[in-house]
RNA sequence: GCCGAAGUGGCGGAAUGGCAGACGCCAGAGACUUAAAAUCUUUUGUCCGAUAGGGCGUGCGGGUUCGAGUCCCGCCUUCGGCACCA
């Protein structure tokens, strides 16, 4: 027969009309089948539209949705819009433009960028976190979190952008850069929304080994956690030249072992022991200076300059090391951070190589505890390869046995306990920015911080004149005294509401649940809804939010589940990621560098089917790749070879085996690399399939059957069509994912490779089930073997039945 | 410095310790065509060789093994993350 040109342009857009109209691909909260949630990050949707890079996870997300569900499952694959956020604004501020009209524009741009695409998203149930519906119920966390003691109001030194005008989280700091806008990042005090992620680090820790995420996603949150184990000790304080005792000095260890080493001892520039002891600290005017000098230095500078040791001795107190019973002196350094910790440490320069700077700079005594090194050259930190020496008690105990008897000794006379510490630090939350969520909190002059009734929200974003922050760096909302004078919902007194707002990764830390149930009014999501959808059973990202979003996702989920909100506590049974896409040029996509490749290009000249399978073939799905456009161009002729299929299609069913086994395998292959997400194998074995076809010239309607339908996720609308067209029977979205049978991947006999010490010297046809004793009898008189041996003796033959004959000579 | 991933043709990349380079791109040859494009067939790691065949080949150096891209030891390089975290 002859067959008309494959035309994507005609197609496609018939079968999305067609799946929207037959509501193929909405999830039901009521079905008898098992459910399978697949979850894609829901996009920022920016002005400049979809690049790349956003089909990708998105195309993997769907063809796994898509087998699932011919695979019989109940399948929630769904789409939204994570829309708040400071590139809406700044547009906004610069075009005059109400931001809700930026977003709306974006949003309903991604959204006909991502249905072109023909991605089986269940666009009933699309949320978008800026719409009051939504933010009603991030703002309803909000207030169960500041109920819960975990969000809290501190005056604390934050990370400010000085372009955006706003405070940081820790996350959102990169290389000392504003993550968003990349720059200059400088430290502030400011009274700031935080919440207690701390309280959660021991559970997100833990929460990890329950749950199926990569290796390298569960290494990078813990890093991120960073637990510590070790001890707290008080180093009594005394007043240097009295002897008086004063405060004890609290520090963090990872090393009590090396307590009788400790000879002085650093605290961070804040530390408050300064200022308390003013009145006997003989040196303030000096100390004072580079307090000023420390606290001028960014986060960044600070680190930059980290090889040379700066510092300032505290004269006038003095602490007494608990063991020795010595007095050593306090000094006070930028290398202690008042963060982390007590934000005082006792050093040990003998076994700390920063310690060991310190000492060597300012002439501090270095005290040999642990034998094994030289100290007076270097720091010696070895903790697996030591023995205790000059430490009393300790001495001839190995390091591991010696912090366990140091820590008894110090908890039995109260001067100290085994401590557990994180690197994790508590989530600054607040944003002075108009495009976010309103924190739903009024401040009282006689009753404090009071949260809005819940029956109040939600409390929606007033409109402003003026969405720039202002020069104070108050939020735009700050100058709508409309707004913020208010009365209290506590004693009715005037009062004034709260004018920052949320980060962006409120909205997204629990919108997977509201895809549950996304209409619902009286609650986030129903009892019903929770129950049967569960966790998430796969969720693709990105790498760069493991410390951010997943985190933050999971610390939220925790706690809605420790209130009884929820019925289960991870949000997400498997996590995976996919790599970037990178610009033809090997280099990251963006606009300046002008190598941007935008999907509606592709689309046009190839068809979304051709995107898609591009996309997924390009190579290892975790790995970033650049784009190709001849690479594309391979995969729409792949796609034309399939449509001309269609012209070998004979009526006879009757298959050789050798097809057959070709067949099975490329089903076995597909099914199989489609949940290993080695999508590329995937589409290389079909097209082997197609390869095979073509030298056959022939193909029955079964065959053509199982093509279509293994080939359907990928390329969802080219597969419908043929399938249409060739009187296949109801559309392919609504059958079975094709199974195989093992038995006709069996055969009789198999080649297999001779070696000769390693190297393939021949070949030779044997039973796939000649046994192990046979083989030694029946191969060295092999014909085959014989050659390949060419007439020198067989001392030795290693057969590996279906595999292998490898002969030493 | 620490944690993680990776290094294979001209290119993207395949290979449960068992025939390295599947599949695709690029390039070459042929068929069809007045011609070109498209399509179909075919060649394509590298060196020696007319062929048969052989040598060399998975970042580098060792090792284990009948057999190593794969496992072990020691390096080098690239990428991602963290970093004065006591």
């Amino acid at each position: 027969m002859t067959v008309s040109d494959y035309s994507p342009r005609l197609i496609e857009p018939k079968w999305q009309r067609r799946w929207s109209d037959a509501r193929a691909f909405e999830a039901s909260n009521t079905s008898s089948k098992p459910k399978f949630y697949a979850l894609v990050e829901f996009p920022y949707p920016s002005g400049e539209g979809l690049h790349a890079g956003h089909p990708r996870p998105y195309t993997a997300m769907d063809v796994i949705a898509r087998k699932r569900r011919l695979q019989g499952f109940n399948v929630l694959f769904p789409m939204g819009w994570d829309a708040f956020g400071l590139p809406t604004e700044n547009y906004a501020i610069k075009h005059r433009i109400h931001p809700r009209i930026v977003t709306e524009r974006n949003i309903s741009r991604f959204r006909k960028q991502c249905q072109s695409i023909g991605f089986s998203f269940d666009w009933s149930r699309e949320v978008d976190t800026t719409s009051p519906s939504y933010y009603r119920w991030t703002q309803w966390i909000f207030l169960q979190l500041f109920k819960h003691g975990l969000a809290y109001k501190a005056e604390i030194p934050i990370n400010y952008c000085t372009s955006c005008k706003v405070g940081l989280a820790n996350e959102e700091v990169v290389g000392g850069a504003c993550e968003r806008c990349g720059g200059e990042v400088v430290r502030r005090i400011k009274k700031q929304w935080m919440l207690k992620i701390t309280s959660y680090a021991q559970t997100l820790l833990d929460g990890l080994d329950t749950v199926d995420f990569l290796d390298k996603i569960k290494s990078q949150q813990r890093n991120w956690i960073g637990r510590s184990e070790g001890a707290s000790v008080d180093f009594q304080l005394v007043s240097s030249s009295s002897g008086e005792p004063l405060e004890p000095l609290r520090v963090f260890t990872t090393r009590p072992d090396t307590l009788f080493g400790a000879t002085y001892m650093v605290i961070a520039p804040e530390h408050p022991l300064i200022t308390n002891y003013s009145n006997i600290i003989t040196n303030l005017d000096e100390i004072h200076s580079y307090i000023d000098a420390s606290s001028r230095k960014s986060d960044f500078e600070r680190t930059e300059i980290a090889k040379d040791k700066t510092g300032v001795p505290v004269n006038g107190v003095s602490a007494v090391n608990p063991a020795t019973g010595k007095r050593i002196p306090v000094w006070t350094s930028d290398y202690v951070l008042m963060g982390y910790g007590t934000g005082a440490i006792m050093a040990v320069p003998g076994h700390d190589e920063r310690d060991w700077e310190f000492a060597k700079r300012f002439n501090l005594p270095i005290v040999e505890v642990v034998s094994g090194g030289d100290v007076q050259s270097s720091a010696y930190t070895d903790v697996d390869d030591g023995t205790l020496v000059n430490s009393g008690f300790l001495d001839g105990l190995r390091v591991a046995d010696a912090k366990r008897v140091m820590i008894d000794w110090l908890s039995s006379r109260n001067l100290g306990e085994s401590k557990i510490q994180y690197k994790l630090r508590d989530w600054v939350f607040s944003r002075q920015r108009y495009w976010g969520e309103p924190i739903p909190i009024v401040d009282c002059p006689n009753c404090g911080l009071i949260p809005l009734p819940e029956d109040q929200l939600p409390l929606v974003l007033p409109e402003v004149d003026n969405y720039l922050p202002t020069d104070a760096g108050e939020s735009p909302l700050a100058a709508m005294t409309d707004w913020v004078n208010t009365t209290c919902p506590h004693c009715g007194g005037p009062a004034k509401r709260e004018t920052d707002t949320m980060p962006q990764w409120a909205g997204s830390s629990w919108y997977f649940l509201r895809y549950m149930d996304p209409y619902n009014n009286n609650q986030f999501a129903s009892k019903e809804a929770l129950d049967y959808w569960g966790m998430v059973d796969w969720y693709n990202g990105g790498m760069e939010h493991t410390t951010l979003h997943l985190l933050y996702s999971r610390f939220w989920h925790r706690f809605l589940y420790d209130i009884g909100a929820v019925p289960f506590p991870e949000p997400y049974a498997k996590r995976t990621s996919h790599g970037m896409i990178l610009g033809a040029n090997g280099e990251k996509m963006s606009k300046s560098r002008g190598n941007v490749v935008n999907p509606d290009d592709v689309i046009a000249e190839f068809g979304a089917d051709t995107l898609r399978m591009y996309e997924m073939f390009l190579g290892a799905f975790d790995q970033a790749i650049p784009w190709s456009t001849q690479g594309v161009a391979g995969c729409r002729r792949f796609l034309d070879r399939v449509w001309r299929v269609q012209q070998f299609v004979v009526n006879d069913e009757t298959i050789p085996q050798k097809l057959l086994a070709d067949v099975h395998g490329c089903v076995k292959k597909v099914s199989e690399d489609i949940e290993r997400m080695k999508f590329n194998t995937a589409i290389a074995s079909m097209m082997t399939l197609v390869n095979v076809i073509y030298n056959e010239g022939a193909i029955t309607r079964g065959t053509l059957r199982v093509l279509l339908a293994l080939l359907n996720p990928f390329a969802p609308h080219i597969t419908e069509e043929i399938w249409e067209l060739q009187n296949l029977g109801e559309p392919i979205y609504s059958r079975d994912w094709p199974q195989w049978d093992p038995a006709a991947l069996e055969r009789d006999e198999i080649e297999i490779a001779i070696q000769v010490g390693g190297k393939v010297r021949g070949r030779v046809t044997l039973p796939l089930n000649l046994s192990k004793e046979e083989a030694e009898r029946v191969l060295p008189e092999h014909p085959a073997i014989l050659s390949a041996a060419n007439g020198r003796t067989i001392r030795k033959l290693i057969y590996v039945p279906g595999r292998i004959v490898n002969l030493v000579l």
